[in-house]
RNA sequence: GCCGCGAUGGUGGAAUCGGUAGACACGAAGGACUUAAAAUCCUUUGACCAGAAAUGGUUGUGUGGGUUCAAGUCCCACUCGCGGUACCA
């Protein structure tokens, strides 16, 4: 007895360890069909095609081009898990597919390598991040290399690699000799604007600035070479000013509006506070009108257009004077609701504003210091927190212009400095802000259109009729916004005005791991490396962190000076000692400086005299299919836009817009399991409720959700050795099973018995502190990649998000099994006319599917066909069929090509025309509903009339039982379709 | 608050033009093969009711209305979930 159990038990605990073994492993040797090795071909396939340079890409092709790319990743030290792939494959399969239908299609990778993980951990650790970035991309390429993905890797481009971002300090060189012409709507050349200022000083300009400066030619003609510097740093597109800034102190840098969520940087999630500092910028702002024009001409989702359009923030207002009484100061306020000026009862500065100081009276100086004292120390979390109303009283008022009644200003930090002029009128009945405010301090509340209750609360709609207004009185407000519009210009009270939220792009951090800027400071005064010289290369620190003196880790190069003259970069303590040797800047570049222009590096990646050839730009244009995360929405997207519309001005691109078509993947959450804890009287912390008990009243809410791997857990039944050998806490743990018993009604323990533990099941993140992370490599090894690339697809809609659950990839597992089993021996005969239907069905359906971007429903189709073919072993009938799968299992189709008897590649066939006339049935079914229900179909000649199909129907004696005698109303029969009898 | 997306069996999902809801797969149950297990194969599987069975019926796509011969699909109102954004004047 003893005996008996012990081998069962060993041969149980074998059986444990053979589900963790690849299939093909455990399997019995059949002699009858050969075996789908998915390992030998998959990796005699790879390097097959890695020895032929099969994805190799030429810039010169009679064929059409087609450019497709997917996101550039960021190679984090974690690796991939089987979420990253999901849109690499989608691609990958369309790339395929416009190749088998005749296209030269450029399909790259590379990696966006500059970042602050691997500077954390270098400051962590004391490794270079160029180690740890050069060891995670290797570990990233041959995780992608097993996948079998048709990338031309000659192309690979790193961001991080000299030769790279030499194109990403060329480009920010251009910008700081550029600045934007409003009239022409385009980047010009700094020169231009120089030439203005010394023929006209700041006269008839229009341009994109800082802040509005006056200036005769006389007056730039008399300034010295410092001032008029000086003074071009307001027009530059790439600028240094001081700035209000998103300062992380926990990762000691500067973090842009895009990089901070609700108060918290978006890597790490530290607190953000604000700092004014002296910083590089973008002026991104300049190009706003564009950026959102451009959005009406690219092929992008709905969803993502509309979150870039809420981002720009076009509004459409007026800008208006408003004097300060008993002063000789008035300012400017932006509204975009010029009809309620005769219900503004007090003004708001922001705390910021320049006005502030100008208006606060001496006896409300202390108070207003004070106030202003707080909201300085206040972090950005706090206050997005906190929304209580608070602000105070300057002791000066304001003339309302229409009114001529004086009106009180404020100070209030929910007026924002960084908005319209950082100043407001307050129309408390028509505002929920002001209305709180007016609520707040008693400040009057007026209504201004008709049947508007404002006791309880604002009437903010942009509707009715205006009363209380003057001689806006009884218009609608769309008319009085108009009328008043039209009456502040002609009383020269104010000017109409756009205003855009879209702010400019700060571009300094204070680290260590990105691009450092071509730029080198004479007396305080920037000025560019010579373009001949870059790249300037990033120099080594022997620490990562700040200086002892707060600057940043730039600061610790030995080797960080310029010499001017020699032209080169030289030893940083010179840049004190001698003359003609400048500090460079210690600010690197932020990490979307060297994702904007990727896409056209990849066009003509060994390229050194040009980021991209003219020739190469010419023949690529621009991406034909972008694909990725709807995340990068408000940052790369903008950015990369507005990257690419500046190189364009210079003409130096030939498209506008980047991205043409965009499609945006959805998420793959990972499906957790949880044990549960028994924590209830008399717990040992090492007992273990199996999930379909825990409602049971001696465990409910006596029990704790712990987090299993789901790697020890298969289909919610937990592996309970595995489990107490994963990690020294559980090593103990004892179970309370799925029918009741515990461990000690089974004496023998660790033995794993009929028993079950089942575990409960969450969709959350895919994260390693939740346990659910599953590996690509883990599913190629057990698998194959064929298997893997096919079950992503199969789990659902590309652009939806779904959890991954390993449990059902056994089934397209074995799909490709049954395939490969038909190629076994290959005939010539001639295929019937149900084969052939079955074959153009699928042919049919997979060019559709793929034509819309629908891989998730040509799986089923795939195996319907198989299933219908399955006894089919006619070359006719399974060389289309081997094309039409090569996109989606490329490894399995090329050996399946090669066994219906070619010798080239498969990428390099022709994909298959579906051909209508194999389609046609000679009958046609019917279902027959009565009253719209379906009782039952009749089968009748696929070409019968309408009235013939009719008669049919009433002649058949089943319609008698559901008519019941009854006469019916109408017969409605819709050829092809349906037969629905209305009684 | 605002904007966007979504909700279909135990699970992932299908239904592409308003025309048989639940394809396909997983899971589950039962069976065959096997000393045994794995693998493989076969059958059943939305729920409910009737029937020995064949089968028949009712109900059913987040909720409530509507349009239509016919609604998962179109219209109106709402609920919940997910994502983005937030004093933007």
């Amino acid at each position: 007895m003893q005996v008996y159990k012990l081998t069962q038990y060993v041969r149980k605990v074998c059986n444990v360890y053979e589900k963790s073994l690849p299939l093909h492993a455990v399997k019995t040797h059949k002699t009858d069909i050969m075996e789908y090795d998915f390992r030998e071909i998959e990796q005699r396939w790879q390097k097959q095609w890695r020895d032929s340079g099969l994805y190799k890409v030429d810039n010169k092709s009679d064929k059409p081009k087609y450019y497709v790319l997917d996101m550039f990743p960021y190679p984090s030290g974690a690796g991939l898990h089987v979420g990253h792939p999901l849109g690499y494959i989608a691609t990958d399969i369309y790339s395929r597919y416009m190749r088998l239908c005749g296209y030269n299609v450029l399909h790259p990778m590379g990696f966006d390598a500059y970042g602050l993980p691997a500077e954390q951990y270098a400051i962590q650790t004391g490794q270079h991040p160029e180690v740890t970035t050069e060891k995670n991309i290797a570990r990233y390429k041959e995780q992608l290399g097993k996948i079998g993905f048709c990338y031309d890797w000659d192309r690979e481009v790193r961001t991080c690699d000299p030769d790279y971002y030499k194109w990403t300090q060329w480009a920010f060189r251009k910008m700081f000799n550029s600045f934007y012409c409003n009239t022409s709507q385009k980047a010009q050349p700094i020169t231009d604007l120089i030439r203005h200022f010394s023929e006209k000083g700041s006269a008839d300009l229009d341009v994109a600035q800082s802040e509005e400066l006056s200036f005769s030619a006389a007056e730039w003609n008399n300034m010295s070479e410092h001032e008029q510097q000086q003074v071009l740093m307001n027009y530059r597109l790439a600028y240094l000013a001081d700035t209000k800034v998103n300062w992380c102190p926990a990762l000691g840098t500067v973090l842009a509006n895009d990089e901070v969520s609700e108060g918290l940087s978006v890597r790490g999630g530290h607190p953000v506070e604000q700092r004014v500092m002296r910083q590089w910028s973008l002026r991104v702002s300049a190009y706003a009108q564009r950026l959102l024009e451009g959005l009406d001409r690219i092929d992008w989702s709905e969803s993502i257009k509309d979150t870039q359009r809420n981002w720009i923030g076009r509004s459409e207002g007026a800008e208006m004077q408003f004097k300060v009484a008993g002063k000789d100061l008035e300012f400017t306020i932006f509204t975009t609701r010029a009809d309620t000026v005769f219900g503004v009862t007090f003004m708001v500065l922001a705390p910021e504003s320049e006005y502030v100081s100008h208006v606060v009276t001496e006896d409300h100086r202390q108070e207003v210091d004070e106030y202003l004292a707080w909201v300085r120390r206040r972090t950005e979390r706090e206050r997005i927190a906190d929304r209580k109303v608070t602000g105070v009283f300057t002791g000066s008022y304001a003339i309302n212009p229409l009114t001529e009644k004086e009106i009180p200003i404020y100070i209030s930090d929910y007026v924002l400095a960084g908005y319209g002029t950082g100043a407001i009128m307050a129309v408390p009945a028509h505002d929920s802000r002001d209305y709180a405010f007016a609520r707040h301090f008693n400040l009057p509340i007026i209504p201004l259109i008709e049947g508007a209750d404002v006791s309880e609360q604002s009437f903010d709609a942009k509707e009715g009729v205006m009363m209380n207004s003057g001689f806006l009185n009884g218009m609608q407000v769309k008319d009085a916004i108009a009328a008043m519009k039209q009456y502040i210009t002609e009383h020269g009270i104010g000017k109409v005005k756009v205003n855009y939220r879209l702010r400019d792009a700060i571009f300094s951090r204070q680290r260590y791991w990105g691009e450092p800027f071509p730029v080198y400071y004479k007396d305080g005064m920037p000025y560019m490396i010579p373009e001949e010289c870059l790249p300037l290369r990033l120099p080594e620190v022997d620490r990562f962190l700040p200086t002892e003196t707060g600057e940043p880790p730039l600061g610790n190069a030995q080797l960080w000076a310029w010499d001017e003259k020699k032209q080169c970069v030289v030893e940083s303590r010179k840049a004190k000692t001698e003359n003609g040797v400048y500090p460079l800047e210690l600010c690197t570049m932020p990490g979307f400086a060297g994702s904007s222009a990727y896409y056209l590096r990849y066009m003509d990646p060994h390229n050194d005299s040009a980021l991209v050839g003219r020739q190469a730009n010419d023949y690529w244009q621009q991406v034909d299919l972008y694909l990725g995360g709807s995340e990068h929405a408000t940052g790369h997207l903008i950015y990369s836009r507005f990257w690419n519309k500046f190189l364009f001005d210079l003409g130096l691109v030939c498209k506008d817009e980047p991205y043409a078509k965009l499609i945006n993947q959805g998420m793959i959450q990972g499906r957790s399991n949880f044990v549960y804890r028994y924590i209830g009287e008399g717990a040992t912390g090492n007992l273990y409720v199996s999930f379909n008990l825990i409602d049971q009243p001696q465990y409910k809410d006596k029990v704790q959700a712990i987090h299993v791997d789901v790697n020890i857990v298969k289909n919610d039944v937990l592996d309970v050795n595995a489990f107490r050998n994963w990690m020294p806490e559980y090593k103990n743990a004892q179970f309370v099973y799925s029918d009741g018993t515990t461990d000690e009604d089974n004496p023998y323990i660790g033995m794993p018995s009929e028993k079950q533990y089942i575990c409960g099941w969450a969709i959350e993140k895919m994260s390693k502190s939740m346990f659910n992370v599953v590996n690509p490599d883990d599913m190629v090894e057990r698998y194959g990649a064929d298997t893997l690339r096919l079950y992503e697809m199969f789990l659902g809609p590309l652009e939806m998000s779904k959890p991954w659950d390993t449990n059902g990839i056994d089934g397209v597992h074995r799909f490709l099994r049954k395939l490969w089993n038909m190629y076994e021996n290959i005939t010539e005969e001639e295929p019937s006319a149900d084969e052939l239907r079955s074959l153009h069905k699928l042919i049919k359906k997979v060019t559709w599917d793929i034509e819309h971007f629908s891989f998730n429903t040509s799986i089923p189709a795939f195996m319907i066909a198989q299933s219908e073919l399955q006894k089919c072993s006619k070359r006719a009938v399974l060389e289309p069929l081997a094309i039409l799968i090569a996109p989606y299992a490329p490894h399995l189709a090329e050996e399946m090509y090669h066994r219906c008897g070619h010798d080239t590649s498969v990428c390099d066939a022709q994909w298959p025309e579906c051909i209508e006339a194999y389609l046609v049935e000679d009958t046609q079914k019917y279902p027959v509903q009565f009253n719209g229900k379906v009782r039952f179909t009749i089968e009748v000649p696929k070409d019968m009339s309408r009235e013939e199909v009719e008669k049919t129907v009433m002649a058949d004696p089943q319609t008698d039982k559901y008519l019941q005698g009854a006469t019916p109303k109408k017969v409605i029969v819709v050829p092809g379709r349906i037969v629905n009898i209305v009684i």
